[in-house]
DNA sequence: GTGGTCTAGACCACG
DNA sequence: GTGGTCTAGACCACC
């Protein structure tokens, strides 16, 4: 369950936390049985208080994208793929497009679009193979 | 003063605000001198309360971005530009990379990645992106 | 956190309260790392809206003189003293400049001045002042 | 009418002036009968928008302080010694009063509080007999 | 409980 | 008309 929380950020820290674990299961690191870590123990590693890794599992869970089995843990469900990959399919979509708004607001013409591609591809791609 | 505003959003208004207004001095569609619209009439015009307004010009008058003459309304500072250009640039950047680290992160491998910033692409524009 | 406060005043309530938090800093009433009251808490004592002690505490974060740690209060920066004692030194010489500057003005001649002082001092404490 | 105007200051433009009237009148520079400056003149001198001196003569007016001669003028009150030297009295001691009390706050000892009024008395003694 | 944000509406000083 | 300040009260995220 690896996650980056950015605690400063606008976007609630829980909200992070959920798209996290969508993401983990939309791309595959995280499948349906898979137990997941218990909330303290994840509330710890991310340095979060607990309750928010609850608040966390309990949306997820109403969701059916979570399980929980009493006495043994959270487990991803068994159709929890589908909706993840769906929501961030529509996330890394939104963040796209938004960020080509951002430059269009900015005043960036074509080419510094292009540039800034470019150079960010590379950057994605390196981080992509160097990844743990 | 052309600005977007997604009040559901979990970036505050205030911050939307200001930002749009970084933006349209870093893209030189408002200018070092240029009078803003009043608080009042931005806040109708955004379908926003007065004070929301109120507040982000205070807050980008504390950094020397606009300048208030009281009872004759708010100015670009004469030094507006290079902070702001430098604002957006930061802001564009941190946008792309946020998009680039969510596709990664939701498992898109190379051939998604470039089919979806092609398609957003298009959407942008008459920008032409070609794959290396 | 003892901060006197005259809502009738022509200086703003917030600057007030504002100045107040610094000299207790200055004068090593509060030091770096101390919890401050809670907005809600120091607003019910000075009788003062809720809004202007956060809009208070918001202004003197930005300053770098607090730090507040949401859901958990807000605290004293490390690094806050030196500028206020900067602050507090700097109010209190243009508090005395003004004064004299008045005095001045209004035609007050060197023993009125004086005499005005050795009351004040008589106010002030068990201070003494003796006449050059 | 020689008036201090500190146009960012929180006391209001029209109460600075409305006391540097009454200061001039309490010190005797300005006498009763003498003829004030024309509001447009002021308003010039001062860098003030006319509607400002104008409000400041009429508040004056009401306190049987100058009067206006239609057509000729704005005048000091015959009887506008007194209640001016009571204001600016008062008006010093509360400066003086204020003073004491911020340095006290601000956590100046009695040797602190005594070096910055001798500080200040050698200013204001050079101030007061060079001035013109 | 904590602070952060926003809305609504008031009053003031100034142009 | 302008902005500045303050009050009142709401909702949210987090501890």
């Amino acid at each position: 369950m690896d996650i980056r929380i950015e605690p400063t950020a606008s976007v609630p820290v829980s909200d992070q936390i959920a798209e996290g674990i969508r993401f983990a299961i939309a791309a595959g690191r995280t499948r349906p049985g898979d137990r997941l870590p218990s909330v303290r123990a994840l509330a710890r590693k991310l340095l979060v208080n607990p309750n928010t890794v609850a608040k966390v599992y309990r949306d997820l869970e109403r969701e059916r994208i979570l399980r929980t089995k009493p006495g043994s843990g959270v487990f991803v469900g068994s159709r929890a793929g589908p909706p993840c990959r769906r929501a961030s399919r529509d996330a890394v979509r939104e963040a796209v497009r938004e960020a080509f708004r951002k430059a269009r607001d900015a005043g960036l013409d074509d080419r510094e679009i292009a540039d800034l591609l470019e150079c960010c591809l590379e950057d994605a791609g390196a981080l992509r193979y160097e990844r743990t």
